[in-house]
DNA sequence: GATGTTGATG
DNA sequence: CATCAACATC
């Protein structure tokens, strides 16, 4: 039975990180590495460097930052970006479509800011048209396979300072719902199925603040969410810490699961 | 007798250029670099690269573009930026010192946009002021050498396409006389007393148009002149086109002369 | 602090 | 086209 690995990686610039994410596509050899913050517009798009590499690629980005990109190492089917329901699409902040076979999601939520600002009313609003998406183009009895960095540490074990940090956008009451929201559709997190009540297991170490990674200073805000269907099929959900000790503007780490189909 | 060696370069930002300039150092051991538009204000220049290779530098530069530097292996003495009449000093475009017991002045003329514009003329006066200072603080009978981007391609041959080019701002009747009246002061053009008629011989490739090293479509606007009693030690002076092939931004070439003292 | 962007310069 | 400054984002 094959590896059938799925993971998802904040890149903070597809261009800048290249040099880290080719190298990690040929030792793993994936079958979907989702990426956020390519931070690159689509005529820009390094997929050269993915073909050469034996992979496919699919991304959208603009220039406001974001952007999100799909490599796989099979032709994607079903691609879809962005949420169609009328309003602001985001396009650059997802990805559904069928990749290896299985259906997955590539999620970049946004921040924030402020929990005061509008752009955290934003975030809100936002989750609550993914979980629309997720209704309309999937099913929770199927399979399916969420990921990407959803800006929520969905408890107090995923931030290194719950008491302090209580109020940020990532850690809060109301973004805690949203994510609630999502796994009573039908979602689990993987990584907590893998590793129940495990305190201080981040994915985030943010670079402005000297010595995060040896103090694990860190945050749990990327995640690998499944259906039932898919999360059944899951061994192992671990985080590689690789690319942020590689260099600090990596801030985020890369996110695996593993399955036996 | 050791090897007297006097350069100068356009680094066009030290910073971005110091992989260039710090291995050319160390490879040939000058007793004079001169660079212009070193592009970095005082408090972030990377004087420590120099130090690590055994080099002493002096600089001056602002917010502005310019930005002069010199690198001497001894402690330079008597070291001056700019000029001292009461006008305008323009600190990041002059240096004068003694390096290595040589009288050098580092300079960088001003451009001049175009010959409408006020800029031309800030040009023009610039070379009246910096003759006056030439005069006020050296002899020609002494020893001196002047090194720089001095914004002039003095004849026909200087330039690739003289009757194109008539009219240009670094390549007209009016930037020449003043070239001529430094020469008049006391200076020789060491570039052409080794290679006088010489055609084609270029200090400075435009990047912003492709193909012009291999097309040799340049100028010759960096100089090194010498007074008679150096010029008369100086035994070659050459073109260095190793910086312009290894990378286009490097847009000016490496001018040196050995000296044999 | 490490990435973008824009607009100005040569 | 490659730099800079300024600003904005995470």
């Amino acid at each position: 039975m094959p590896l059938f690995r799925i993971a998802t990686y904040n890149v903070n610039s597809i261009r800048s990180r290249l040099h880290i994410v080719i190298p990690w596509l040929e030792r793993n050899r994936p079958v979907v590495l989702c990426m956020q913050e390519t931070k690159v517009s689509d005529d820009l798009f390094p997929a050269d460097e993915f073909r050469k590499i034996g992979y496919h690629v699919v991304f959208r980005g603009g220039k406001k930052g974001n952007g999100v990109a799909v490599a796989a190492p099979e032709t994607p089917r079903e691609v879809k970006f962005g949420i169609d329901d009328g309003k602001e699409p985001c396009e650059d902040r997802l990805i559904t479509g069928i990749f290896g076979g299985v259906p997955v999601i590539n999620a970049y939520a946004p921040q924030g800011f402020k929990m005061q600002a509008p752009q955290f009313q934003f975030k809100l609003e936002w989750y609550g048209r993914f979980r629309e998406i997720l209704s309309r183009r999937f099913s929770p009895k199927g399979r399916l396979v969420v990921c990407g960095d959803l800006n929520v540490a969905p408890e107090p074990i995923d931030v290194h300072n719950p008491k302090r940090l209580l109020g940020h956008v990532d850690f809060n009451p109301e973004i805690w719902k949203e994510f609630e929201e999502l796994k009573k559709w039908g979602l689990l997190d993987l990584f907590r199925k893998h590793h129940a009540g495990e305190a201080g297991r981040f994915t985030f170490f943010d670079y402005r603040i000297p010595g995060t990674v040896e103090r694990n200073i860190g945050w749990r805000v990327d995640h690998i969410l499944a259906t039932k269907a898919m999360a059944g099929k899951s061994v192992r959900c671990e985080i590689d810490m690789a690319p942020r000790l590689a260099e600090k503007a990596s801030d985020h780490t890369i996110l695996f699961a593993d399955f036996e189909i």
